[in-house]
DNA sequence: GCCCAGGTGGGTA
DNA sequence: TACCCACATGGG
């Protein structure tokens, strides 16, 4: 999942899968195996989920933080308190907010609210987005508004991904090319799917 | 051939 | 703080 969460970053997840294969197939996709590679092995094998070069030095950079701080026990890193673990992501070169709140919503089952392109796409659609625009508003809009229960926001993030994956397939010019505002407006889709938990953001 | 996908870091103003 | 740009492959 870590893996997953740093390689998906601006790519598609078809692209990231095939890189998960190949790492799998390499003996790769754990701590130890990313420790015993290089950075240029690890980059021909993500090669397929682009930025290569790039994420074959965050994978590094994550396990060699994960070794020198945790000893390179994983259980121990994603057993911290939910904001300490966030901290100590942040912390870490290539993982920003969203890969983060990924890794302490979806690895450690802790909840953190994921801020995606979607979400913000979809909810500053229908009229609803905090007084800032940065990360951190929209994050603590959805924290706010919504139970500290993990499953939930786990569900209610992978509803808004495929909602934004589904709306995203027909081309609509006037949403930066995809078709959201009219689903909006019509009144399919986003309703269909948020209902009762746009009621929870006061929408 | 063109557009863009569940971002992030570094540089500049 | 607010932009701009590099990073790069693969599918529609």
């Amino acid at each position: 999942m870590v893996a997953g969460a740093i390689l998906t970053q601006s790519a598609a997840w078809g692209n990231v899968e095939k890189a998960l294969g190949n790492l799998r197939a390499a003996g790769a996709l754990s701590p130890e195996g990313l420790h015993a590679l290089g950075e240029g092995e690890i980059a021909a094998l993500v090669r397929p989920s682009g930025y290569y070069n790039a994420k074959a030095r965050k994978l590094k950079a994550f396990v060699e933080m994960l070794c020198e701080r945790f000893g390179g026990d994983l259980g121990r890193l994603l057993a911290l308190p939910a904001d300490e673990l966030r901290q100590v992501l942040l912390a870490t070169h290539g993982i920003g907010p969203e890969t983060a709140d990924s890794i302490v919503l979806y690895a450690a089952g802790q909840p953190s609210f994921v801020i995606d392109a979607y979400t913000r796409r979809i909810f500053s659609r229908l009229g609803i987005a905090p007084s800032g625009d940065g990360y951190d508003a929209w994050r603590a809009l959805f924290m706010e508004s919504l139970p500290a229960d993990a499953r939930l926001l786990k569900e209610y993030h992978a509803l808004i991904v495929r909602l934004g994956k589904d709306a995203c397939r027909k081309r609509e010019p006037r949403c930066g090319g995809c078709v959201l505002a009219s689903v909006c407006e019509t009144g399919r889709g986003v309703r269909s799917v948020a209902a009762q938990d746009l009621q929870a953001i006061g929408a």
